[in-house]
RNA sequence: GGCCUUGUAGUCAAGCGGUCAAGACGUCGCCCUCUCACGGCGAAGGCCCGGGUUCGAUUCCCGGCAAGGUCACCA
């Protein structure tokens, strides 16, 4: 049978980092067996829907590379693929009468006020149990009810004895008292169904034979369970990914300011590593390997190979994997990349390529570029202290001799070229029995004013050109005394 | 609070009765080197606790403990 996932996101704004990996993971158990992935929008909650959310989603499964081979977007043999939608043609207005007539279901007319009357406080959360109060309620008064036009909802009839036991991929059988199981609602009063009724319905009607989905479903499955026997409908494959939490040890919230895909891009990520840095939370493949492209990760995946255990999302490990990304990348796309971070910095007519290529294989991250490249433009201000350099054998004093002795040899320079920048100074070096440093130190100082660079002393001469070098050693030498 | 799940270094993680308990990030040291970075080499650091079962438990069983998740007309 050909395997059939989803990703089922509902439209309320950036896709959560969990969702992205819960969508990735679904795809690659897809894809690795030739099967299908599709995508199916949740809307049925008006409160939260947020414009532009959709094209979010599109966007986002685009720049991952995600492509599902059907959906709303590109149609398919099972649509619509949008809840509203289904709604629309009565769908799963249908589904929950049939529950009702096979007893599965009943109408609840109970009022917000009488709701609430059975909640109580623990931790300082409220629970509701409903305590199937409408059940009760003859054929007659339910029709009576709803020829008055009372508003209703659908509720499951879950059984109040015995233990319901599921299935999962990962995390084995595992069973619950009915009696836990609360009589939720499948058909809310405006109509629209919740997410748990149109999940089940859906993911049927449209052939799901395996379900992906957060480990934050695991306590409510044992109710969705119901729902396919209820049907007498096959019970899908689940597998229930782990928890993906913050440094806190708690569940990844937006207030960890990179809990989404679009926060990471923002902060200077690139989408193929943030796919490969999500795909190892909770997963690993066979080999020692880390590094994978999207296809690669197909060819490996195993989904048998999930962790069973909550996940720390580790910015640091990221920013690493990212580095490698970068570093790996082709030139022509990395320049596209950080051209607008140099041009933030830089506004001479300096060669910028060769400036991105110096930074490429120094930052982990895009914004990295900013903080390198500084002197470039403008020279900082700085000690004369940092002329001392113990290991390059260097101190003000020398360093003055080295730049009074070495201006004049770059004044006359016809080539300022790096390597050409290079055998000059070597020369010059060895001419004196000085070390390589102890003449690169001053010059490169003298240039950036910075301890560290993304480049050596030649290369900053090579691109700040043989004028304003000559300047800022002059400068120099002032500065120094001479 | 009920229920569910999880528990190998700071983090991600291999492991599946006998291993010097892989690997990666981070940290520290060394090498390379015109600084830094890259690259190379190396080090420190771990099986939640207590009982069993077994010749032998990180691995199996039981009990604790801890952490997380969940208990909506949200998904």
């Amino acid at each position: 049978m050909k395997i059939r996932t989803r990703y089922a996101p509902s439209p309320t704004g950036r896709m959560h980092v969990g969702n992205l990996r819960t969508a990735l993971y679904a795809y690659l158990i897809a894809k690795h067996e030739g099967g299908d992935f599709l995508l199916r929008i949740e809307d049925t909650d008006r409160e939260r829907e947020m414009e532009g959310a959709v094209d979010i989603i599109y966007r986002t499964l685009e720049e991952t590379g995600l492509r599902h081979d059907e959906g709303p977007d590109i149609g398919g043999p099972v649509g619509p693929y949008v809840q509203s939608e289904r709604q629309a043609q009565g769908i799963y207005l249908e589904y929950a009468k049939k529950l009702v007539e096979k007893g599965e279901a009943y109408y609840c007319f109970c009022t917000p006020e009488r709701l609430k009357t059975l909640t109580k406080t623990v931790n300082g959360e409220e629970i509701t149990q409903y305590d199937k109060h409408c059940l009760s309620l003859s054929k007659e008064e339910v029709e009576a009810n709803l020829a008055a036009g009372m508003p209703y909802v659908i509720r499951q009839n879950n059984p109040r004895t015995g233990t319901t036991t599921f299935h999962d991929e990962l995390y084995g059988d595992i069973s619950v008292d009915n009696a836990e199981l609360d009589d939720m609602i499948l058909i809310k009063s405006d109509g629209y169904p919740t997410y748990n009724f149109a999940n089940v319905v859906d993911d049927h009607l449209m052939g799901i034979t395996h379900v992906v989905r957060g480990n934050e479903y695991l306590s409510s499955a044992p109710k969705y369970n119901r729902l396919y026997e209820a049907f007498g409908w096959e019970v899908p494959v689940y597998v229930h990914c782990p928890l993906i939490t913050d440094e806190n040890h708690k569940k990844l919230s937006k207030r960890s300011g990179h809990s989404s895909f679009e926060d990471l891009v923002e902060q200077g990520f690139i989408p193929e590593a943030v796919v490969n840095y999500v795909a190892l939370l909770g997963w690993s493949p066979e080999s020692e390997r880390e590094i994978f492209s999207l296809s690669e990760l197909v060819k490996e995946f195993d989904f048998h190979r999930i962790s069973k255990s909550p996940a720390v999302f580790d910015m640091v490990k990221l920013r690493w994997m990212n580095g490698e990304y970068i570093k790996a990348m082709d030139f022509d796309r990395f320049y596209a990349l950080a051209e607008p971070f140099l041009k933030k910095v830089i506004t001479k007519p300096l060669d910028l390529r060769k400036i991105a290529a110096m930074v490429k294989t120094r930052i982990e991250v895009l914004p990295d570029i900013e903080g390198h490249i500084d002197f470039f433009e403008k020279m900082p201000e700085y000690d004369c202290s940092m002329y001392v350099h113990k290991k390059m054998k260097t101190n003000e004093e020398t360093s003055l001799n080295v730049l009074k002795e070495v201006r004049p040899l770059l004044a006359a320079s016809e080539d300022f070229s790096n390597d050409g920048l290079f055998s000059l100074l070597k020369a010059y070096a060895d001419e004196h029995g000085y070390k390589t440093g102890y003449v690169m130190w001053p010059i490169r100082t003298a240039l950036s004013g910075r301890e560290m660079t993304p480049a050596g002393a030649t290369e900053i001469l090579e691109v700040l050109g043989k004028e304003e070098s000559l300047s800022r050693i002059d400068a120099a030498i002032e500065k120094l005394g001479g």
